[in-house]
DNA sequence: CACGCATTCCCACTTTTTCCCACCGAACTG
DNA sequence: CAGTTCGGTGGGAAAAAGTGGGAATGCGTG
């Protein structure tokens, strides 16, 4: 599983090195190959070791085609889903229509999410952040799911 | 499976080259044989490897013919579709039909949907995928196949 | 039958992408 | 404290992909 965070650079030609300690995970999970998706709410990527995210794909194309919530939600994930390879030197390239949804620039926060990593313009994951932090959950709704957790 | 979203450009003959990395799939798949058709809902074309697409056409021909929205439905898709093919370069050729009915100009998005791709006019891309960020999902009601959905 | 328009095929140029190598800095080790 | 190794970064060259134009072929028309 992949946890943590960690500040990353995109250099000049949109390439990211995946820190070390990922890559052997990622090679022997499914040789290198990842895929590089937008995340529907926020302004971040999301990057699946390749077999992870084939289910996932597979769930998204059973849904009625014809549902427009279900047709929306298969345009953003399948219509933007990239496939990367970590290069010679552990590197991926994010392609510049990625970059641009996620207003990817030269430092980027690389967010380790259980199965996936998210990928955050530096800034914005700050910002973001303090933003979670100042909203008073207490305040909310708890959908029931949450009522019950412990942590 | 086709996946992604790629920049194209329709020259002033209406060819579009298809991006490499799947011209080797379509030729496998239907010896570079593709069938191009309008969307039901929105104004962009549907482009299928031509068996995907008999699979389609007979589900749509089976569907009761007295019924107004079967019917509409298979005068627009089976109505509207075209025989394309790969061309020595890998381009395919749109017909002018087609291309008003997209509103297609110069640049335009070639979405890969699994099955198929969707080809949209670049800036109408642009303005649909805004609004749909800008829904508010859990808001909706979302048909029951997404309620347990775990991206 | 001849002419003109439209389509198709093919070639060549330009731009982009990919691959590879070398350098820099930090950290660890002897 | 110096030497060595490893991770990160940048750039350059080779390869591939995209783009446009021109010639040839076919079709419809006068």
């Amino acid at each position: 599983m992949f946890r943590g965070a960690n500040k990353v650079t995109l250099d000049s030609k949109g390439r990211l090195a995946m820190p070390t300690r990922y890559r052997e995970r990622i090679v022997e999970r499914s040789n290198g190959r990842l895929i590089a998706t937008v995340d529907r709410a926020d302004r971040c990527l999301l990057i699946y070791p390749l077999p992870e995210w084939e289910e996932i794909e597979l769930k998204l194309r059973r849904l009625p085609t014809l549902n427009p919530v279900a047709r929306r939600l298969q345009r953003l994930m399948i219509g933007h889903a990239t496939d990367l390879e970590l290069d010679s030197s552990g590197r991926i390239l994010i392609p510049p229509s990625l970059r641009e949804y996620a207003t990817l620039s030269r430092t980027a926060m690389l967010i380790g999410q259980g199965n996936r990593f998210e990928l955050w313009d530096e800034a914005l994951w700050n910002d973001s952040r303090e933003q979670w932090l100042k909203v008073d959950e207490t305040a909310e709704d708890l959908p029931p799911e949450l009522e019950s957790l412990s942590l």
